[in-house]
DNA sequence: GCAGAACTTGCAGAAACGTGCAAAACATGC
DNA sequence: GCATGTTTTGCACGTTTCTGCAAGTTCTGC
């Protein structure tokens, strides 16, 4: 293993998720830690990425660490439980949202997939794992949600179809079904519901039993609810709890 | 064996892998790694690959992970020249490519920009700046360019129009101006160019003087050319060195 | 504040590197 | 065929780079 191309796969993951760990990526190289501390140091010094006990981070930020930590374990669950619902093959939608964002991270190395998003950081996820076709939908970039809006996406997303939606959701209740915030973030959804077969919310407890001003699709065309607690309130939408 | 085939076998696996490795090149031929070294040290002066401890690498990064080239100060610094010509409240369309990755990185932050791009890795980089508004061009993303190509990307593009374009080009020569080595990329690339005021390609050495089956832009409509060096083979191209 | 993990620094061995030199292989001219 | 010059190759030597270990320091969680 060349040192150089070392560097290059550090930097792939770190670009991937925005920040790496110097004892796993010792193990995986099969090197110790002081080299990996090294190296880390010298792409520190080339702006690269930044220093952190522990490991390095993306050098901007990292647009895609930032939400993730927040309730990151339990995104982690959920994401792992929606993309064990993938099957080889599959043509999925990936909306964005931190918890989609956990699915992307969760989906198998290797599993063939089709993948649609509009969400750059799943994007970038998922741009280097072989086996994936990745479609991204384009417009314009919004930083608040971190996704791509706009007519260009509509009408892409418009000819496509999918087995499974992974939809976001700004809030979900068992009366209005999922809604979002903004008039161009539910256009989207709704588009991408009327081009998947099956929709699957994932969810973090704070989502539950709130709407948002833009109904987007309703309860009845949710086909599975993952949710880490709290099930009571979402009747009638059938919720599981990983 | 002869040198020249030898070497010609080493250019293949370095297109294939993008890397060699001198000591196992050394077992195959049956030569010492004396000899492989003086081979990799000539085509390293051609600017055929990069020389790297071990190795070598290919200059542009291999089919796959390396885009983010290391030890790469002259991409920086013909990144930071690009970004300079940018003034605030630019409409700019950053094609892919390393280089071009290198001027997204280079724009400073908080100046005002409207951007427009078609690689992901770009608009990583920018989506976490503040006051650049972000166009993505979707589509079918390929991961040998790091880009989305396709119909989605190209009617997007033609309904934009901008200030300036960095285009990036897989080889640039004063006779036939820039061309790519595919066609859907040398499509957006002319897409991009008929939206764009003027035309900007930052290159390194080892794009000079050299052509790609396809045609992008004549050289008249290249508006400035940044380069690190060997300015005299691309007339009548007017060069910059940085 | 303390224990433990992570970190930096210095050092030494190993591997890779460049350079100079000589032998071998090859081409060229007579 | 033979002499001459060039290119290629391998070896020896000193230098640089990479890596792991040890010692001492700093950071983090309790």
């Amino acid at each position: 293993m060349l040192t150089d191309q070392r560097k290059t796969l550090i930097l792939d993951e770190l670009a991937r998720d925005g920040r790496v760990v110097a004892r796993s990526l010792a193990r995986r190289f099969d090197l110790s830690e002081d080299t990996i501390r090294r190296d880390l140091r010298d792409l520190a010094a080339q702006g690269h990425c930044r220093r952190v006990y522990g490991g390095a981070v993306a050098p901007n930020g990292g647009p895609l660490a930032a939400r993730h930590a927040l309730h990151s374990e339990e995104k982690a669950r959920l994401g792992a439980a929606a993309a064990a619902l993938l099957s080889p093959g599959d043509r999925v939608i990936i909306d964005a949202g931190s918890t989609n964002t956990a699915i992307a991270r969760a989906i198998p190395e290797g599993l063939a997939l089709t993948v649609v998003t509009n969400a750059i950081d799943i994007a970038t996820i998922l741009s280097g794992r072989s086996g994936i076709d990745l479609i991204v939908l384009g417009g314009a970039y919004s930083a608040e949600t971190g996704a791509c809006t706009g007519p260009a996406a509509l009408n892409a997303v418009a000819g496509l179809s999918a087995d499974i939606l992974f939809l976001g959701s700004c809030g979900i209740d068992g009366g209005t079904g999922a809604t979002a915030h903004r008039a161009d973030e539910a256009a989207i959804k709704t588009a991408m519901a009327d081009s998947a077969r099956n929709i699957v919310v994932a969810a973090t407890r704070d989502k539950l039993a709130t709407s948002a001003a833009y109904r987007v699709v309703a309860p009845e065309r949710i086909d599975r609810v993952l949710l880490t607690g709290g099930a009571e309130s979402i009747a009638p939408l059938r919720a599981e709890l990983v």
